[in-house]
Order: C-alpha cells, then structure tokens, then sequence
DNA sequence: TCAAAAGTGTTATCACTACACCCATGG
DNA sequence: CCATGGGTGTAGTGATAACACTTTTGA
C-alpha cells in the first residue's frame, strides 16, 4: 500500500567538510564528474538510498571521499527549492563534516578529484552549495562557542597555541594568551602529556589530549569563546 | 531530463505548534483523518508539492490548520528512519511554530479536530512525531535562551510577570523577579505602555511591548536565560 | 648569545546572585 | 482595612578582561 496521487521526490545529501591545516580553515571541494555543472567545483554529495536515513546517506558519502568512519558528522538543515537543480527537482539535506585534514589522504579516492581549498577563497560552487557553505560556518561558529566540537579538527596531542589559532581563526579575532589559557585548563577538559611538540619553536609546547570523562561532562556547558562584542550567532 | 535510476520519495512538513496559555506550555494537536493510525493523535502535516518548498509547505500546512500567517516558523531538522511510516517511507521535516494561543481560533478549522494538550500531559503520537516534539521541546529551550523569541508566544502587549511566568515554564525553575526584570529591561528591548493589566492582580501590571527596532538589534545577543547549573544545550 | 615562541599571575571591572520591604487597589 | 500581587535597590561574589615579564633552546 502506498499513499496515492502525492508526488515522490529526489533526495540528496551535501557534505559540508571543513578542516583545519594549523593556520586557516579549509573545505573539501570535488570537481563534479556528470552534469549538469560537470567539472565544476562542488560539495560532496549523494542520492539517499531506498533503505537508507539521511544520517546514514551522509556517512557514507563521507567515506566514500575520505575513507574515514566516525568522523563528526551532524545534520545541517533541509535546502529545497523547487529550481535549486535545473535538471529535476531534487531536495538536499546538508550534513556538516570536522575532520583532521591530515586524516585526509588524498589516495583514498581520487575520482572525484578533490581538494582542499581555503575558506578565505572559495570558489564558485554549483547550485546553492555556497549558501550551505555560508550556513554551515556560521552554524559552527555558533555552537563552538559553546560546546567542544572544534577539537574534531585537531590530532589525538595538540598544542594550547594549536588550539588558540583554531578559535582565533574561526571568530577572526585575537584572544589573550594567558585569559585563553585559563578559561581552556578550568574547564579540566584538557590532560598535557609530558612530551612536547618542538616543531614550531625551540622551547616547544606541551601536548594536551581529551580528557574522554570531562569532555562528556562538560560538552552541554562549554566556555563561550565568542568575543562579546560580535556575537555572530545563528 | 531527469536523473536516472534513483529512487524520488516522498517528503512531508510536520509542524510542531507551541502555545503558552499563561501558565503552562501547550501543543496543538490534531486527530489524523486518514489511515495510517487514522483518529490518533498526530503533529499537523502534509505532503511537499511539487513546486513548493520546505518552508512554503510548512506554512501552507500551519495556515490550513489555524488560519495564520506570518507567525514564527523555523525549521527544526529532517526525519528519516525508512520505517517511520509503516505505509510507504516519508522523509517528514519538523518545523516548530510560535503562536500566541489566543490568535487560535477553534472554529477556523475544525475539519482537524484540532486541540491544544499541556505539554505536561502529551498523548502518544502517532509514528515518531513524540521524538519530534522532545527535539523541539529542546532547541526551544536552547534557543530562547539566547535569542528573544519566547515573545512570539505572547500578545504583543503583555505584563512582566506573564513574561517570567514564560520563561519559568520553559526552564521549570523559578526566577528572582528583580533580578528578572532588571535583565529583561536592561535589554532595552520593552517599551512600558500607560495601561495596566489589572486581571490579575488589583494593583495591576503595567503592559510592555516589543520595540521592534532595538529587537533586530539584540536579536543574535540576548540574554541567557538558562539557570546555569542545568542548562540544557542542544 | 639572541631571537622566537611558550608559559605564567594580578588587578580592575562587570555581571550575576541573593535577599526584603513598600505600593496600589478592589473587595 | 487588608489581602494580593506588583514594583523596586543594594551588597557580596564570581567571572571576565586587561596587561608584561620570564623561560627555554636551537641556530
């Protein structure tokens, strides 16, 4: 038995992917291999299966470009007018994607030819990709600021200074070095190892890594980072 | 031309309607008129049209059940489980709707055997639409906590102690009210009219209105409500 | 030995919390 | 005249913001 006389639609998942390289944010683009729009720059994307969630569609989208599982994934919202795809109509679900770029091995799958470009320089997208890319960041602005999601885009050890150019670049703006520090270790989120990553100064910086129990506890109840003044909220 | 060989299914709008009747959170409901789970209590739905979008569908269906526009609308996220409806898979998106209850009029559709329920006391509905309202129970809560949007739930001239009564429910805590009304006030977002309330109490509340100018601009940054022992992010 | 980045503490200001009494009025 | 709900201020505490010097070490 079916619902009768109600017209059945394309539904498609888009993967926002963002990573962090140490100094900028970057988006993992493909050159689209079928038209419409072929060659163009694009989001990852796919037609969701009969027995598939979206959730589901997502993951594998995911992996079928990076070959990762169990990355942060989370759904976005719903793009769905009628003339986004000239081709047919087509709904899209965005699912935005934090990844450790150098998770990323550009081997896995170089059909869809992918890269990496900077955020800053983006280039045209297909379709209405650029406003889910514009979405997407000011979505993750919003919730980072209250919720530890931006260590997804870091390794396992991290440096605090790491950590630091990771919010100051997602908020454009500059923190105090101690008052960061302070606000990060109260949290008790972090445990510093004893080793220490030498390769961006001679003195060399502690690595810190997730404290798993603490990161639980407190993902709900995060500091706000958001400078006071430019509250870019969602 | 179309896309081939990929599956087009169909796509709902269901919307979850809060009201606030001046001491409790409401919900309206209908009494589904057709098979599946046909006189089961259930969100007000409908199916996408072809040349409308997500957003169209969700006003169209808010406005057959309660005859309004223009009324807060946001879409909340999509549904996909492949079994959410046992007659054919429905991709439903949520979308939760502000309305002042006492706009409702019972007699602008009755053909739904519509009713409003305390939030308290919800019957089960039908396929996943409870997990949709739990879903929306806490974005609302996340969200006005930052955001002033629990104003679109009252008429747009109200008292201060409605409007604590308001964001206690929401919270279900109690709020000092000089420390209340020095928050909301200090917002500049009320303007205090001549006229009183004097429903309820003998001295009378003086009415506040939205001034909608310095609304916009305090929209993204609001005051934080959320007591902060438990805030209950999203 | 020095350049470059890492690490650390104190003070002032602001926001939040706790708390109690007077006011206005209809009955 | 009094019971009921509405309105208001202050002091203490905790969080945030501003600010500069010392440490380490490879080149």
């Amino acid at each position: 038995m079916k619902y009768s006389n109600q017209t059945r639609i394309l539904v498609a998942v888009d993967c926002i992917i963002f990573g962090f390289d140490g100094s900028e944010y970057k988006l993992l683009l493909i050159q689209r291999g079928f038209a419409p729009e072929k060659e163009k720059w694009s989001l990852m994307g796919g037609f969701v299966q009969p027995k598939e969630s979206l959730d589901m569609a997502a993951e594998r989208v995911l992996n079928q470009l990076t070959g990762l599982h169990n990355v942060y994934l989370e759904q976005l919202q719903a793009f769905s007018s009628p003339e986004r795809d000239p081709i047919e109509r087509v709904i899209a679900v965005a699912y935005v994607a934090l990844i450790d770029i150098n998770k990323y091995q550009k081997q896995i799958n170089d059909d869809f030819h992918a890269r990496w470009f900077p955020m800053k320089s983006l280039p045209k997208l297909i379709f209405d990709h650029n406003d889910m890319v514009e979405t997407a960041l000011q979505k993750l602005r919003y919730k980072a600021a209250f919720h530890p999601i931006l260590f997804e885009l870091l390794p396992e050890k991290f440096t605090l200074p790491q950590l630091q150019t990771l919010y100051e670049g997602l908020y454009d703006t500059k923190i105090d070095k101690r008052n960061f520090t302070k606000k990060v270790l109260s949290t008790k989120i972090l445990n510093r190892q004893d080793e220490k990553d030498k390769s961006s100064s001679k003195k060399g910086a502690y690595y810190y890594s997730i404290d798993e129990v603490a990161y639980k506890d407190n993902f709900q109840n995060f500091l706000n980072f958001i400078p006071k003044n430019d509250l870019l909220l969602l």
